[in-house]
DNA sequence: TATTGTTATACTCTATAACTATA
DNA sequence: TATAGTTATAGAGTATAACAATA
């Protein structure tokens, strides 16, 4: 039993198409980075306190799309494993500066090069200049202004 | 406090850029598809349905990539939302074969046309030509061979 | 023996309301 | 008053183990 389906109309959609590459690439990510124990938004969270040390976690909630109360849950675990520091903002008494450990630096030096040569694996069908093509459109899509509500 | 945050090196990440505009897609998908009360997973589910009457629990986990155990829970709502029939298999006395309702295909032919407006509409970035593009180079990702175990 | 569908259950991710300390 | 961070909690979505009926 292993009729194919139609599924022509759903392949009409960039949404469906869109997710089921993002879903593949991640699954690709989840094998290759089973030994740092990372999952890819712990990934991203870090990668952007490594390549701007001081940010707030507010900041990291509007570049990722994350909502405060679930970046707490993410941070108080990085904390747990020795990976993030947290200071007093130097302008803003409410807010933290959040900087990598050296042990959290050294780590994300390996995982940055792990990570993309999974993303590479993932998408090695495309050469180089259709790798270039599709992250220009997937940008065009995400950078787009949001409709006001 | 609106600094912007250097993200270049995420950005140089296919998993990165396709995960975030699927969820604008997404983002898009749950506002214009509200009235139907339909995530785009229950979207999917139906619309394979819809094309393919008789279809089996297993073809659809298959084909979308979900676990048999959480498919029944999604047919057993489109069950108690009168959407979906089963009956038994003409070949198989193991399988069930699924198709819908009179109401379930009146609302999935209205559904559709909403799903493809909005789908548009959250990629109206694109020209036509990038749109075909962008959906080539998306599935020569997602439909490359599984590597073996 | 393998497969289809099912139950029960656990884990992760995401979402909302309400609080505090500071701006 | 508005914002940064936090707590608690609820809801999706996804995962595994184990079972009955049929192949």
């Amino acid at each position: 039993m292993s009729d194919t389906l139609d599924t022509r109309y759903l392949e009409t959609l960039q949404g469906y198409n869109t997710r089921r590459a993002a879903l593949s690439i991640i699954n690709t990510f989840m094998q290759r980075m089973a030994a740092y124990a990372l999952s890819p938004v712990d990934f991203s969270i870090l990668s952007l306190i490594h390549h701007n040390p001081g940010v707030t976690s507010r900041q990291l909630c509007d570049a990722l799309g994350l909502l405060p109360p679930n970046m707490v849950v993410f941070l108080k675990q990085f904390e747990k494993r020795h990976w993030l520091t947290k200071s007093p903002h130097p302008t803003d008494g409410r807010a933290m500066a959040l900087a990598l450990t050296a042990e959290g630096t050294q780590l994300m030096k390996k995982a940055e090069k792990a990570a993309s040569a999974s993303d590479l694996s993932a998408t090695s069908q495309l050469t180089p200049k259709e790798q270039e093509t599709l992250a220009r459109l997937l940008k065009k899509i995400y950078l787009k202004p949001t409709p006001a509500p």
